[in-house]
DNA sequence: GACTCGTACCTGTTCGATCAGCTATCACTG
DNA sequence: CAGTGATAGCTGATCGAACAGGTACGAGTC
C-alpha cells in the first residue's frame, strides 16, 4: 500500500502541477487562493492551519502570491504581530479557472471508478489520513520526554 | 477526493520522514536503496525508471547517498555513458531497519482498516494511479501537435 | 570518417517542505 | 511597571521534485 501511495500522491501531484501552470501558479500556491475566495481575508497562521501547512512555507508562498498580484497584505488593526492576507479583485479573473482545474483534477482521479467505488474509495482515504494523523503526531511521542535539560 | 488526496500524501510522508529520520535518510533516499537491495546493482536510468522519479534528481539523491556510503558507483563496463549503482556492505546494517519501517509505515497506514477494505483500498489507488498516469502524460497532448515549424 | 539522432548523466534554477534561530508583540503575573 | 512565556512572522539552510540546457557517448547512415 505504501509504493502505491507514493505512486499516487506523485502522479496527482504532477497532474496538478501541469494543469495549474496554464495559470502560472505552483502547487500549493492555489490551495491558499482557494481558502482566501473561500473565507476571506485572513492572517497567515490561520491558513497555515486551515491547509496543514507550515509557517515558514506560507510565509514564502504567500511572498511569491503577492509579487505576483494575487494577494495583498495589510497589518491587523488588532494584533500588531499579525498581518492579514486578502485576495485582490486582480485574483479574481483567475478564480474560475482554477476551479476548473480542481474540477478536472477531480474527474481524472475518479476515472474508471463507479459511483460507489469513489464513496468508498473517499471513505478509505479518510480512514488512513485520520491513522496517519495519529501515528504522526502522536505516535512519535515514544515518551512525552522532550530531552532532559 | 483531491483535498483527501493531498492531505494523505502529506501526512503519509511527513510520517516516512519521521520514521527516516532514525537511520538518517531522507524519503525518496530510502525508494532508491530498497530498488538495489532487491533487485541489485542497476544503472541511474533503471532506477528513475522504476522509482518514476526524475534523472536530474536521481542524480543528486545517488550523489548524497554515495556520500553517506550507503551506495558505490562504478561505470558501466559495457557503456562507457553508465555508471553502476550498488548497494555498498555498510549499507546491508540499515537494511533491516528500512523495512523495519516500512512495515511500520504500512502498519499505521492500514490500521483502522478491516483486511477486505485494505484490498479495497488498494485496488482503488491503483485504478486511481492508471487514470492519473493516462491524464499526466497522455492529457496534455491535446492535439498531438508539437507546435509547427 | 563526418553527420545525425537518441541515450545517460550532470548542472543551474525554481519551488514546496521542514528544522532551527531570531525579532516583535501580546497576555499574564508579581 | 518589569519579567516571563506564548504567539506571529521572517530568514537561513537543507532536501526532494521538476524543467531547461548542456556534455559525452553509442549506433546507424551516407
Amino acid at each position: 500500500m505504501n509504493h502505491a501511495i507514493v505512486r499516487v500522491a506523485r502522479l496527482h501531484r504532477m497532474l496538478a502541477a501541469q494543469l495549474l501552470r496554464r495559470v502560472g501558479l505552483h502547487p500549493a500556491q492555489e490551495l491558499v487562493m482557494m481558502q482566501l475566495w473561500d473565507y476571506g481575508p485572513q492572517r497567515q497562521v490561520d491558513l497555515v492551519r486551515m491547509l496543514g501547512s507550515d509557517a515558514a512555507t506560507m510565509t514564502r508562498t504567500v511572498k511569491r502570491l503577492e509579487h505576483a498580484g494575487f494577494v495583498r497584505r495589510k497589518p491587523s488593526p488588532t494584533d500588531k504581530r499579525a498581518t492579514i492576507i486578502e485576495a485582490t479583485p486582480a485574483s479574481q479573473a483567475v478564480r474560475r479557472q482554477i476551479e476548473d482545474i480542481w474540477a478536472e483534477l477531480e474527474t481524472a482521479t475518479a476515472a474508471g471508478l463507479t459511483p460507489d467505488q469513489q464513496a468508498e474509495a473517499l471513505k478509505a482515504l479518510q480512514q488512513i489520513e485520520n491513522s496517519l494523523a495519529r501515528a504522526a503526531f502522536s505516535g512519535p511521542h515514544q515518551d512525552c520526554r522532550p530531552d532532559g535539560p
